[in-house]
DNA sequence: AACGCTCACGTGAACGTTCACGGCCCCCCA
DNA sequence: TGGGGGGCCGTGAACGTTCACGTGAGCGTT
């Protein structure tokens, strides 16, 4: 190589052309070009860039020089088209800053990589329309999909052009796709537990969607099974699943129910918002009020008190979503029930 | 539809072939077997599933009938074979448990997603044999790849096989690969100057790299201008990092320095785990001992005391590296120096 | 001298789409 | 009655690889 230093320094990793087209733009190269330029057949080239055995090393780096010149890669598509076996899913994710989704998106990438596979990510930025937007787009560019979607089936069915698709945290009563969750029930019931032999009577939630999803209803049962006062005003929905959310939604449950001694938070950045409000009210948490968490992030050590919650194995539910890919594709019948959930299991710190 | 709603339901999903082979393997059915089945030809196929105009409502109908019955789905490589266009880059990531990383990540995403770009991700768990798996695959999957990575610009390019790269947090003078990064010497200069002023004299660093990186080297070079006393036993290298990689580090730190009055923590969760440590060590922050972060993460508002740190724009990072792999893609010469810079702020909190 | 074997390399076919045509039929209007 | 035009549909070709062969040269063995 003559270049000198300096100069494969400045023209690092520009894309150099194939050739000249008519028009004035540039056509990547192709094998065909490699093989023209280095005078031996297509073939040949293949077995030098893929470093296969039956050719000889002078002509091996005669191609090898000749690609580089042309700054020649191999198209994946055509190569995909002949050889088959390559997997991508698609993943899509509501919000990649809340620390709970890259877990799960750890667990999801961790068991793809086991079976080869690769993974696109998408963050929808918990907006319905860039959902199906990532859909769209996938359904073209994926062999299945998985991830948090709100839209109804049959609207889902529509943008998904015939693309499997595991649904992440939607009751298999929900949906008629295949689908990996979380046990609510179980989780909310160990929970409320927790805070009814500690003393609590009146407990309140702060939700973190509207309609009346797994975990408000499992509140309600379990509410009702210990004779618990309700009203709706126990229950107030927050505006974001964040601290910030958790904050807002605390202080309108303060006001609606003064009285309130415990309370139940959607997940745990809401649970660490209730404790910031709560505090800022001057009730100290856990002795003027118990605060639960639902998710089992790692911040909830840090913070003070430390977040006692219900802990989620985040990323096993990433594999299990992986492993009902596998066996859609497979042709299986996919889990159902409590082999597609995951278990949640109360961690008990310092908040209640 | 003749069918039931449970059959669908019990059927959903499930891989329905194309046709037999001899082996007994199902083989996935092309354009070919759609338009067989429907008594058409492929290119009628080809607008009924793109729904094209220039078709009959009532043939479209039977096309996409049989395309159902067959579970035909357009081979995304034979697509993309003939219509160019589609781009697709790899992402590594060193540990997404991290949660600088996701938030990185959100800014590619969000940067590629407006480019109509895709973005395979890969979490390398810090492990440099899975980030040249990484490079492995992504050379042959992706159009470029953007991410950090431990291996020197040799190894590196040994396994891209000509596909650009673009480094995260790699300075330009340790690379001839494009890269963007942050400012890191301004960065620190900034924090030294707050420690020094509140008068701080003893400061360590718990830093997160072995070798001098320019965190290290920064802090060296403020040391120096300030006039401190240093020497290596001032700086120690955390196991990880991590809450426990800093709690660990500042067992250290204290035993060889108990002098200490401040540390400058190599990122926001070696910082944290550097408070738990002081604190059960009985020097309450920041009174004791004062402890500033780098990287600015949420989090660092919810612990007590707040951490004091040097933000940075993490989104910010992940867009420009997606702007300087569109540059790479454009023949363009790279963004160098500043332009590919993100320079941290100082955010004073409670810790220091 | 005939055979066989290995090494290095080349040739046609196939992969599954879409694109650019071209053709047919029917209707409408002059 | 002729021609034009639009609606609907089909036919080769092309996209860039790899795979399964085929070929010929060179060398050693019998």
């Amino acid at each position: 190589m003559p270049d000198t230093v300096l100069s494969v320094w400045t023209d690092n990793q520009r894309a150099e052309p194939g050739a000249e087209r008519p028009d004035g733009t540039r056509r990547r190269a192709t094998i065909h070009d490699v093989a023209r330029l280095a005078g031996v057949s297509r073939q040949t080239v293949s077995r030098a860039v893929n470093d296969k055995g039956e050719i000889d090393p002078a002509t091996k780096e005669r191609v090898l020089e000749a690609a580089r010149l042309l700054d020649y890669r191999p198209s994946r598509f055509a190569r995909g088209l002949v050889q088959k076996g390559a997997v991508t899913a698609g993943l899509v994710i509501p919000d990649l800053r809340n620390p709970f989704f890259p877990e799960v998106a750890a667990g999801v990438l961790e068991a793809a990589e086991q079976r080869g596979w690769q993974v696109v990510v998408w963050d929808s930025r918990i907006d319905e329309a860039r959902e199906r937007q990532a859909l769209d787009v996938l359904s073209h560019q994926a062999d299945a999909v998985v991830g948090y979607f709100k839209d109804p089936d049959d609207v889902l069915t529509r943008h998904l052009g015939g693309v499997p698709l595991v649904l992440l945290e939607r009751g298999p009563q929900q949906t008629r796709f295949a689908a990996v969750g979380i046990d609510a029930a179980t989780g909310v019931e160990q929970g409320m537990n927790h805070l009814f032999r500690a003393g609590h009577r009146r407990i309140g939630m702060l939700d973190g969607v509207h309609g009346p999803g797994p975990r408000r209803l499992a509140f309600l049962e379990q509410v009702r099974r210990l004779g618990l006062p309700v009203d709706e005003d126990w229950i107030v929905v927050c505006p974001e699943h964040s601290v910030a959310g958790g904050e807002a939604g605390m202080e309108r449950l303060l006001r609606a129910r003064p009285g309130v001694t415990a309370v139940f938070g959607f997940n745990d950045l809401i649970a660490v918002g209730a404790m910031r409000t709560a505090r800022r009210h001057g009730r100290s948490v856990p002795d003027d009020l118990a605060v639960l968490g639902f998710d089992g992030l790692s911040l909830g050590e840090l913070v003070e008190p430390a977040l006692t919650t219900l802990h989620i194995d985040k990323r096993q539910l990433g594999r299990l979503a992986v492993e009902q890919v596998a066996r859609l594709r497979a042709g299986e019948e996919p889990l159902r029930g409590a082999d597609a959930w995951v278990t949640p299991e109360l961690v008990v710190r310092e908040s209640a």
